[in-house]
Parts: structure tokens; sequence; C-alpha cells
DNA sequence: CGCCAGGTTGTTG
DNA sequence: CAACAACATGGC
């Protein structure tokens, strides 16, 4: 008998509890505000979940944050400091994030999204449908489906769920999905689940607790709550 | 030292 | 269109 999606979240919901992502940096730290269940995410905040959606790619979330302290550090943290930034000013303060070459430009390509596409206003995009906001971000040179999905979820509070290489890692283990493309395991969680924003976030965020800590890439079976469930564990 | 980390783009058969 | 290379630092 295969366990179903919500079954899976229950349990890793009962085992790492409330996450309250996506994280804001502050005074040099990671703050997780359960507030942000309840009221929509600022300008600001929406920024800096774009910044940080780009950064952590294939990348470890501490690494970012020296990155967003070192921007904000410099002024860089803004669309104005950014406009203005030499593509070499930023591509030093982006090093520690990896690939900072690469990153820097998909920067300087979203702020210039947010300018011509946006007109500045980056709440615009809270009016647009799911789809439509989902394809201007897919434009952008730099924003792949994870980085969109994940900036539609947690920034502008879009019912989308994001997939990645955590999600991949521990469903394939357990046997609930096969070596299937991005859009494919997408619809497999949205038409599994409850239509539900709030959902959606904590789910991703355990996921990720779950796949840092004990479904690694050498897995740590025995501190597996999912462990009865899981095709893997069964069989090594 | 080698492996891995909250991917995306460009190139090639 | 699938497979593969390139992009790169920091922590363990």
């Amino acid at each position: 008998m295969k366990p179903d999606l919500a079954s899976i979240y229950r349990k890793l919901r009962a085992r790492y509890g409330e996450r309250n992502w996506w994280p804001i940096v502050r005074n040099g730290k990671c703050e997780y505000l359960e507030e942000f269940r309840k009221r929509n995410r600022s300008v600001k905040e929406i920024f800096e979940i774009m910044i940080g959606a780009i950064l952590t790619q294939n990348t470890s979330w501490d690494n970012v944050v020296k990155t967003i302290v070192g921007m904000k550090k410099l002024k860089l943290f803004s669309l104005n400091g950014l406009r203005n930034a030499p593509a070499g000013k930023l591509a030093v303060v982006v090093r520690p994030s990896g690939y900072y070459n690469q990153k820097a430009k998909k920067i300087k390509h979203l702020v210039r999204f947010i300018d011509s596409e946006l007109k500045g206003d980056i709440l615009r995009m809270r009016k647009m449908g799911r789809e439509e906001a989902r394809e201007k971000l897919l434009g952008i040179w730099g924003v792949g489906p994870e980085t969109a999905d994940s900036i539609l979820l947690y920034g502008y509070g879009f019912p989308v769920f994001v997939v990645d290489a955590y999600t991949r890692r521990i469903f394939s283990r357990l046997g609930l999905i096969d070596d299937e493309d991005y859009e494919n395991v997408r619809r497999t969680f949205e038409s599994g689940l409850k239509n539900d924003t709030d959902l959606f976030r904590e789910y991703h965020a355990v996921i990720v607790e779950h796949g840092k800590n004990v479904c690694k890439t050498k897995p740590l079976c025995g501190e597996c709550v999912l462990a009865r469930d899981c095709a893997f564990s069964n069989n090594k």
C-alpha cells in the first residue's frame, strides 16, 4: 500500500514542526517569522526572496547568507543600488555563493526585468494570474522552474509546488515518483494535495529539512520517520 | 582530499 | 529532445 502525499507530509510536519519559510536575513542572521502566514510579503521581502532564490541555485544557503549580508553592506541590495553597480563589483560580493559571474549576470537580468516588464513595481505581478506570472519569470535569463516557483510561492503567495533536488531524492526513494521531468513532478504534488499556499510552503520546507539532515546522499534511514513507507529503506 | 550543496544555460548527437 | 559540459565557492 503506497503512502499518499498528505500522510507523508503529516509525518514530516510532526517531526520537524512549523518551518515558517522563506528565511529573511536581518542583522546578519536568518529569521523565520510566523507572521508571513497571515500577511503578504512586502516589496523588500519579495525582492530578497528573488535574489536569494537565484543565489541558492545548486549552492548551500549558508553561502548565500554571506552574499546577502555583503550586498546589504555595500548598498547593493536594492533596485537602485544594483542598477548602477558594475557587473564586476557585484561579482565580487556574489563570490561566496559560487558561480559568481553567472549569478551576478542573472541578478542584472532580474533587475532589468523588474524595470522594464514590471515598470519598477514588484507588486505588479501579484495582480496577474498564476500562469501569467510564472511565464513572465521564466522569461528572465537565469530563472528556471525552481527559482520561478520559489518566488511565486514564497514571495507572492501563489499556490505553486516547488520541486528541488531534495524532493526528487526523497520521493524517488519512497517510490512515489520516477525519473520524471520538473513539470511532471510538480503536477503530481499539485494534483495530489489541497491547493493551498501555506501547505505548499510548509511542505517544501520540511522536505528541505529532511533532505539536508536525514535523506542525504548517504541516507540515515535509522533516523527517518518515513522508513516504514520507503521502498529504498526496506530494500537496502 | 573528494564529495556535496534548496539549478540553469549552452552545446551536441 | 535527451544527455552532457560549464559554471565555482565553502563546509565537512
